[in-house]
DNA sequence: AACTACTACAACCGCTGCTAG
DNA sequence: ACTAGCAGCGGTTGTAGTAGT
């Protein structure tokens, strides 16, 4: 289905935005609102395509917009969620307030990949770097037949009141396919999780409550570095059939507190929750 | 000072999902 | 059910700024 390009490309502005043409559209938007961007350039009395005012907008002009450094704080909980969610951006700049899709992309890029590959963690897959081919062996072997997998991701700690995120992700097959996984590419990659062999054929309800620690008064180093630590390919002991619910609470007290994805240096794991595959587990 | 290499990030492109007709 | 238009998303590119030589 072909489709016509979204604005006459012959009589539209590209490239860098001009102050002008940003206070243009800053005062367009701030006497009638956001509204249809296909009409705004035309309104506003801007050669631009609507698309790219809504970008200025959403990604620079935005008057809640928070600039400047991310914060360690900030920069595990994109970790987190990217753990997650993988590539979805817009998803994960939903619970970073003040912070843009495309602001977070680009930090991913250009200093968290960097950050995790300097610590033996893959960025895509949040493996250890030098398990990823023995995981990848044993995954064909480990990956039941059928599984159901169910995220829900309650924050209740989020400022913005947003929506929780549910993520249902059916896996029918025999074999998923490890060696799709790009690890060397922004290219689009599941959250990959580890089932226990005696899983088989089990219907597996995973469903996780979520409270981000946005405000740590309560909360000291350890159980913070533990919320991330749950999501580690760890593979604890499933009963078939039994539905998991746990809060990160409850998580944070399971999982070994050793791992510490390098932030801390030191290993990554101490022996006890290490075994000769390179997964994790509980110790 | 001049050049090169690298980094950061703004902006673009192409695609998908949703919705109205 | 189908088509077309739109907003939004994610990947990629272009370029200004900076560091190193």
């Amino acid at each position: 289905m072909g489709r016509s390009p979204c604005c006459e490309k012959a009589h539209t502005n590209k490239g860098a935005w001009t102050k002008e043409e940003d206070q243009r559209l800053i005062n367009y938007i701030r006497a009638n609102g956001e509204g249809c961007w296909r009409s705004l350039p035309k309104a506003a009395g801007l050669q631009r395509c609507g698309k790219s005012c809504r970008l200025r907008w959403i990604n620079y002009l935005r008057p809640d917009l928070k600039r400047g450094n991310f914060t360690e704080e900030e920069d595990e909980l994109i970790i987190k969620l990217h753990r997650l969610l993988g590539n979805k951006w817009s998803v994960i700049a939903g619970r970073l307030p003040g912070r843009t899709d495309n602001e977070i992309k680009n930090y991913w890029n250009t200093h968290i990949k960097r950050k995790l590959i300097s610590h033996g963690i893959d960025p895509q897959t949040h493996r250890p770097l030098n398990a990823a081919s023995v995981i990848s062996a044993t995954n064909s072997a480990t990956i039941p037949t059928t599984t159901t997998k169910n995220i829900s991701m309650d924050f209740k700690n989020n400022v913005d009141q947003k929506p929780n995120i549910i993520i249902n992700n059916n896996v029918t097959s025999s074999s998923y396919d490890e060696t799709k996984c790009n690890s060397g590419t922004t290219e689009e990659t599941k959250p990959v999780e580890i089932i226990p062999q005696k899983t088989s054929q089990a219907m597996i309800n995973l469903e996780l409550s979520i409270g981000l620690p946005l405000h740590n008064d309560h909360i000291s180093s350890a159980e913070s570095t533990a919320s991330y630590n749950f999501l580690a390919p760890v593979a604890p002991p499933l009963t078939a059939a039994v539905p998991i619910t746990a809060t990160a609470e409850v998580v944070a007290k399971t999982v070994c507190l050793c791992w510490q994805i390098g932030f801390q240096g030191g290993d990554q794991c101490c022996a006890k929750c290490k075994n000769t595959t390179g997964f994790y587990r509980f110790c």
